[in-house]
DNA sequence: ACGAATCGTTGAAAAAGTCAATTATTTGTG
DNA sequence: CACAAATAATTGACTTTTTCAACGATTCGT
């Protein structure tokens, strides 16, 4: 046995090695940049970032989601899907419809154009989920999903 | 068997069955978000955010980080740790300390008063993460930390 | 020894997040 | 029915976070 109880890790795993790396709350939010960072990167040749990519997917869809209802699933605020929703309605890739159940509400869905750019970045987004998963099997990645789920959505 | 193939789910559950809400990003994003708010309004009683607390815990656990590594770790730009750390230093709660080895580099070290205040916050993060993980098994736990290892340490 | 690279810092600009107020509409209650 | 309270979307102001380029000090490679 070694003289010594614990010896400290050198060079690059001397951070991997520490407390805070095995706080569930630190690898969530690093894995989620470096995910995010990579989405984003594969959605900007479509004109999309990992916000509008969600609001157009909803859209096309057909969930018909409305403006509140998009704020509370991304956790957004409400001004912020104004914004979102402004952009890609610019770009006529999505439309609102004031729900006839409520008018004051608007509902969201795509268009055409919109449902065919969504298809296109759709590929690109499985593409980097493939790559960023390449270390992980087809089961534990539905596994990781599960056990995502349960913390996105605690009810 | 019904005459329609598929039917739509109503109420709450219209978004959490959308495809998107399969998408690992998404559910990253999520929990993230989630997770990071219950951490922060944790934190606030001792001062801190995730972010502030990330740095301290490195500092605490005697990794003596520089300034780079924390933000590469953290996944921050190198001015944002400045003003990390410039914060915690006022405070006294963390010391840089240009290192002997490479005079261009601070080393940020611990100072007594916040190692004190690190193991009182580390108290509310333990319980916040329990909190979240309340409909999660201690293996599942486990489970869950090293897959997102994978996610957060590609290399 | 000297040019190139790296570390921390600064400051400016862009993006994202927070919040209160406003209008239009709906809901609940007498 | 009438009317007060609540809710949806929007706007604008404000703060925080992010991103980036430039700079002095120091180290590295040759």
């Amino acid at each position: 046995m070694s003289p010594i109880g614990k010896t400290r890790p050198t060079g690059r795993d001397r951070l991997r090695d520490s407390v805070l790396a095995g706080d569930l709350s630190f690898l969530l939010a690093r894995a989620n940049a470096l995910t995010l960072a990579a989405a984003n990167a594969a959605l900007a040749e479509h004109g999309l970032k990992a916000r509008s990519y969600s609001v157009l997917a909803l859209a096309a869809d057909d969930v018909r989601p409305t403006q509140r209802e998009l704020a509370e699933f991304l956790r957004l605020d409400p001004s912020q899907v104004v914004a979102l929703v402004d952009g890609l309605e610019k770009r006529q890739l999505v439309e609102r419809q004031t729900d006839p159940a409520d008018r004051r509400a608007n509902v969201l869905v795509a268009t055409d154009a919109g449902r065919a750019l969504f298809a296109q970045a759709q590929e690109s987004a499985r593409a980097v989920e493939l790559g960023l998963l390449a270390a992980v099997t087809p089961q534990d990645h539905e596994r990781l999903a599960q056990l995502l789920r349960l913390l996105a959505f605690p009810d």
